[in-house]
DNA sequence: ACCTGAACACCGTTCAAGT
DNA sequence: ACCTGAACACCGTTCAAGT
């Protein structure tokens, strides 16, 4: 192979070093924004100010707005929780899975249209995390071709689900038109609020129901695929 | 009651009209807007100008262009199919309303982060369509505690699918980075492609898969309520 | 190679002034 | 009551100029 062009640290004095940012850099910063004042604080200026550098410089390192989002996507994703494929039985693996995953991007839902639709090329955390299922589905007996609709089908409830966590408590509440929809009014009073920890019982039970519902229909969906062939 | 003060129409000569604007002008301008252009056209100034106005001129009917989104919101949910229920058995009657509903929103992603976290008070036709569901899941022997929880589950469901439907085929090819996630790269490659119509067959696959296997496991949630009690 | 400063082409929204 | 026109406080992004 040809020598690796390996950046040279020539120590010149005390004099400041011209390189301030790197895609690392504003991605911690990215993130510090996200946190203190969530993503209507992220914008470009913010993130120059808050690196001490100006907007312009941004770009020296990141190609828009949008490249940002996608550095925070894949940084967080290491967040999400795969530990269980390999050590624990299929479905008790996708739960932790899927509930760590909901819990993450429920602080994120503003990149849920963002990463739904981008090629996951350079994206190697994201990566990471879809090898790791697809040995654990694998493993656990799942045919090859149903391995990632049956992914796509989880992810799609888990984010859809993200965006119910952020909803207020209250939102099925019809006001003035509740005589006019009386069955939906009398379910939305008696709904189950069980199944969950503590912030948010109503969404909790939805995604409970839903999730053990794809659980143990998926898996019917397998045995199906298995007895029909192809 | 007290008289309702009924709009006067005094026909004055010839003389323009001064009321231009209303609710129902502006949704039906947004939806062309959307249509022609996508949701990067929908802008106030876009919309102001398609109705011959003053882009401020439309603060006097509307208070944000949050408030647009939320019209056009309530307009295109009486495009979402309910017939099916009360007409046809349980589990064909959410097969017809989710595909439809998965459609109709895959051409309005934009609203999902919306309408997810907003009251639905003031929305007559979302509020029509739970109306709707929930006597067709009443009728079909569904415990009323679980109603609410099991249309949120769905609805979370087919919001996630709606991204997928407008993502690119490729989006899961892993590039130079296939070498490192082998087995995940294998599965992309083999994944099912039917079930669905022409478009876009991948996510097709994986709605229907998603869709079975809810309907079936939401089913089995149902009966195994029924006999544990709450 | 990397950063600064000024500028550009937009946004959504407000408000005094007109009729 | 409803619309106009000007203004405000932002956005993300570009680009010549500096070191």
């Amino acid at each position: 192979m040809t020598a690796e062009a390996a950046p040279r640290k020539h120590r010149t004095a005390g004099r400041p070093v011209q390189k301030i940012l790197s895609k690392e850099a504003i991605t911690v910063a990215a993130l510090k924004l996200i946190a203190s004042g969530g993503y209507d604080a992220l914008t470009m200026s913010g993130l120059a100010r808050h690196l001490g550098v100006a907007p312009s410089a941004l770009y020296n390192h990141v190609a828009s707005k949008h490249d940002v989002l996608l550095l925070v996507q894949d940084h967080i994703m290491a967040n999400v929780d795969v530990s269980g494929f390999g050590a624990l039985p299929w479905d008790e693996a996708v739960r932790r899975w899927a509930w760590s995953y909901r819990e993450v991007f429920s602080q994120h839902t503003p990149l849920i249209p963002v990463i739904a639709v981008l090629p996951v090329t350079g994206a190697p955390r994201t990566l990471a995390m879809y090898e790791e299922l697809t040995s654990g589905f694998l493993a656990a007996g799942w045919p090859e071709p149903l391995v990632v609709p049956a992914i796509v089908a989880l992810e799609s409830f888990i984010f859809g689900s993200a965006f119910d966590v952020t909803a207020p408590e209250d939102i099925f509440e019809s006001g003035e038109l509740a005589k006019a929809n009386p069955k939906f009014s009398a379910a939305v009073r008696a709904r189950q609020r069980n199944g969950g920890s503590a912030a948010s019982p109503t969404a909790d039970a939805a995604f409970r129901l839903g999730l053990e519902g794809l659980i143990s229909g998926l898996e019917e969906q397998r045995r199906s695929w298995a007895a029909h062939g192809a």
